[in-house]
DNA sequence: GAATGTGATGTTAATGATAATCATTCCTAT
DNA sequence: ATAGGAATGATTATCATTAACATCACATTC
């Protein structure tokens, strides 16, 4: 056995498919992942999945809190393995590479505007575009 | 003449269709805008313009500048004026209410972030989900 | 360990938002 | 008023995502 747990505690039944996917995302080192990059990803290693089982299993995991969604500039949704610890994206237009900041100032402004107009937070969405100027980015054009 | 002052000082050749859809943002009280709002409003008030042509339009006049692009919760993109004043969202869960606000400390904040990665911050996008509390919202189901 | 019923899967078709085509029409500068 | 290039609109295409539905696999019972 795989991890059923993980699964299982879920509520969710443990299939082939879905050991699949969670652990693609255990052991991806790229850990923002479309659907249809799951999809290919498991392809390449011959863990077939189907296409519309991947876009099932990721809302599956996102409702059971074991993924979380994100939508940048628009594009498809990316997933991530829900590690507990919330954090926001920087992403660079160019190489589209990610990376993760959390900054406790802007978190407890975010509850303080919201709370001063009478709403109650679910949820948020920070994403900031930048061009990165690390030697990591191959700077191609968007 | 109608704002013929807009459309050329931003590059853009002044005809019909743009003139109406610059109209409709003006003087529309709603302000965050799809391009199937649009449509759908200019064929209300027999203004009528194709849609694709509305899709060009909203593309012209985010690049030209005149609108600024949202996109909450990777649903279909909503345009608004630009006022030159930048603002970040609340969006009501149950009525789709915006709300708008900004925060000094939050955007220092995000550049500073940024800045110590080494990226250059070129946009962002801050949005907040909630529910509100207010009267106003019907809280109908989403 | 085999039967069994429900829920999961995969193939395929449908959606919805947006972009691309292309023939026709409209601005703007002569 | 004319001419040439840009803009428009009807239509088709694309892309991500979801829906349908017949088949198949898990988990539980016998
Ligand atoms: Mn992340
Ligand atoms: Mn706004
Ligand atoms: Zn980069
Ligand atoms: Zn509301």
């Amino acid at each position: 056995m795989n991890q059923p747990i993980h699964l299982k505690s879920a509520g969710l039944k443990s299939t082939l498919p879905r050991i699949r996917v969670l652990n693609l995302f255990e052991s991806s080192d790229e850990h923002h992942l479309s659907a249809e990059d799951v999809y290919k990803k498991l392809l390449a290693t011959g863990d077939d999945v189907g296409l519309a089982t991947v876009y099932r299993v990721l809302i599956q995991f996102e409702q059971a809190g074991l993924l979380v969604r994100h939508n940048f500039a628009g594009d498809k949704s990316v997933f991530e393995l829900n590690q507990g610890k919330h954090h926001d994206h920087i992403v660079c237009l160019q190489c589209h590479r990610v990376e993760e900041f959390y900054d406790a100032t802007i978190e407890s402004r975010q509850n303080k505007a919201a709370a001063e107009r009478g709403f109650t937070v679910q949820d948020h969405s920070l994403n900031i575009y930048a061009n990165c100027i690390k030697p990591k980015c191959p700077n191609k054009p968007r």
